[in-house]
DNA sequence: GTGAAAGCGCTAACAT
DNA sequence: ATGTTAGCGCTTTCAC
């Protein structure tokens, strides 16, 4: 079966394509009687329009690109949901591109959205991410990018955060009113924002609280999960181990319970857990683990909906805004008897 | 900035467009010092082709359509990293569509490729999927479909599914070797055919192993979290309760487990579990959790290989395979002491 | 109220 | 080895 174009429509009414066309995009210049018969007909021989066609007539494509490390991490999962709740309302498609957090393949990736592939962007930097030229240079097209959860400061556009460092400061301080008197904080990179925000609240609550800050107490995991388990081991085994440990992203529970358990050590009379996390079986590890939960869905709803106001040409020059929506802390049995 | 087109590139060379365009394809009709110019131009402008000109042109779009249930499943998850570390290699891009388990979005999304949006699909069917008229019209179409995972049998094309069957039947006679003398199996679904394959092994295991079947122990969940602990509760409040279950679908393993905490019931010594599930944390449950843990990267990689396959027109009116990548049962410690 | 025609950016068949 | 040109399917002036 040949794919059916509006000309086809144009030729089975006797009409001209022009009038097909505006008949299908509900134009005052038509008469209902005959937009009656263009959808009958057009619904008949199921026309879908092609979507290249319009794309390179109007300049637009109607997709929308989620630029995120991984998809694997329940964290980016349930805000891709959000994200697709949204502009899928709006005739949006999304595109996902993984960057497997790595700079390179970042670059690559928006460079691919310099001629007209996506109307926008909703992205989450890589952790080797430190510069924005790309970002930038993508942004000068006049493509709209919309930052959310790990952001880079220093891009003037719209952004969808949460507290970080409130969330970082939160955990902390519970741990210290537990009774921790030496904290850990695992982190995932040096440069990305998010990871220094809630470091940085880690570091407040614990000055806050009169514990000594020690440098050695911040270490900084990988994606190698079997090189993260060893870093871990030997940071509990030290000869002033942490008896708290505050860890930063969600892929950082399964490597904290495994060292615990190689090392024989006891959550949470020996030491006490908080974890930035989503996961939904937080509740059934045993012991439950205390999460700061991140509101995932809410986020890529906000983060798509800002993006979809931008592409909407009318809401221009507004300036940028940075959102900021709370995680909360779920305090359970990782953290507390 | 405008966005540089083939034309920029032939005035600031002085050279015709169809020149450049040979040229940037490393046609062999263009001589090696203009292609090196033409890149060196190409280059420094940062060109990067219309996609939509060339879709439009070439009647394909580079782009291939993830159709899948939902996202936030690990299965699914990491599937797709299978996908797209093939599909990425190819130049392709990677649309995920949602149908969160439902027939009518599911339509409404293959009817929406039916004008060349997509240059094939890898789809797993949601859990009401029971006719396949909708693929079929997609397929006339000449767009080729490849199933992973959730197949629909009638449907004649390519398949890359596990070996469902007998993953039900290990996991059932793993439960029976343990002792189990009353075990019931958590389904999802009357009509996909991977929840019934499942099933058909753990009746036939439990057949071979002389215990009794009782319709009564199959349960069907639903995508109510809710819902889904009440009859699980149920299940296990009966008179005759069962001493093992085998659930179908990772997302039960919380119900399960959360079911069991309200309940007191100790896993394994009063219940075994044994779980379909990609979990990575399922090593930190208490106890931690036997699976069949599906080859969900390898699933993702086949799928999209033999979808590019049949992209590739050369390789045309093959014969349609399906092909078994089996899982494997991982003991530990809910199913065993 | 309807139609003719130009053009979005690219490719490829067909000149030269 | 390079250039000319038609056309992919659609939208949008502009004309009738």
């Amino acid at each position: 079966m040949k794919n059916v174009t509006i000309r086809a429509l144009a030729k089975e009414l006797n009409l001209s394509v022009s009038t097909i066309s505006k008949a299908l995009r509900d134009s005052y210049e038509i008469s209902e009687e005959t937009k009656q018969r263009v959808l009958e007909v057009a619904n008949r021989l199921s026309y879908t329009p092609n979507p290249y066609a319009s794309s390179l007539r109007g300049k637009k494509s109607k997709n929308i690109a989620v630029v995120i490390p991984e998809i694997a991490d329940s964290f980016f999962a349930i805000a891709i949901n959000g994200i697709e709740a949204v502009v899928k309302e709006k005739g949006y498609h999304v595109l996902i591109c993984l960057t497997h957090e790595s700079f390179e393949n970042e670059k690559a990736i928006l460079r691919e959205f310099g001629s007209g592939r996506v109307d926008g962007v909703l992205m989450s930097v890589s952790s080797e991410t430190t510069s924005c030229e790309h970002i930038c240079d993508l942004m000068d097209k006049e493509v709209p990018v919309v930052f959310f959860d790990r952001v880079l400061d220093e891009v003037d556009t719209d952004k969808i955060v949460t507290n970080d460092f409130e969330s970082g400061y939160a955990a902390t301080r519970h741990l210290v009113e537990k009774g921790c008197k030496k904290i850990a904080y695992l982190g995932i990179s040096k440069s990305l924002a998010i990871s220094n925000n809630r470091m940085e609240g880690y570091k407040k609550a614990l000055a806050d609280h009169h514990i000594p800050f020690e440098a050695s107490d911040i270490v900084l995991c990988t994606n190698d999960p079997a090189y993260n388990i060893e870093i871990v081991k030997e940071l509990l085994q030290r000869k002033k181990r942490p008896d708290g440990i505050v860890a930063s992203v969600e892929k950082l529970t399964t490597t904290v319970y495994l060292a615990c358990n190689e090392l024989q050590l006891v959550i949470p009379q020996q030491l006490r857990i908080v974890c930035f996390s989503n996961l939904e079986i937080a509740t059934i590890l045993h012991p439950s683990l205390t999460t700061i939960t991140q509101p995932a869905f809410e986020m890529g709803k906000s983060a798509a909906t800002v993006l979809l106001k931008a592409l909407d040409k009318k809401n221009n020059g507004q300036p940028k805004k940075q959102l900021v929506i709370p995680s909360t802390l779920i305090i359970r049995g990782s953290s507390s008897i």
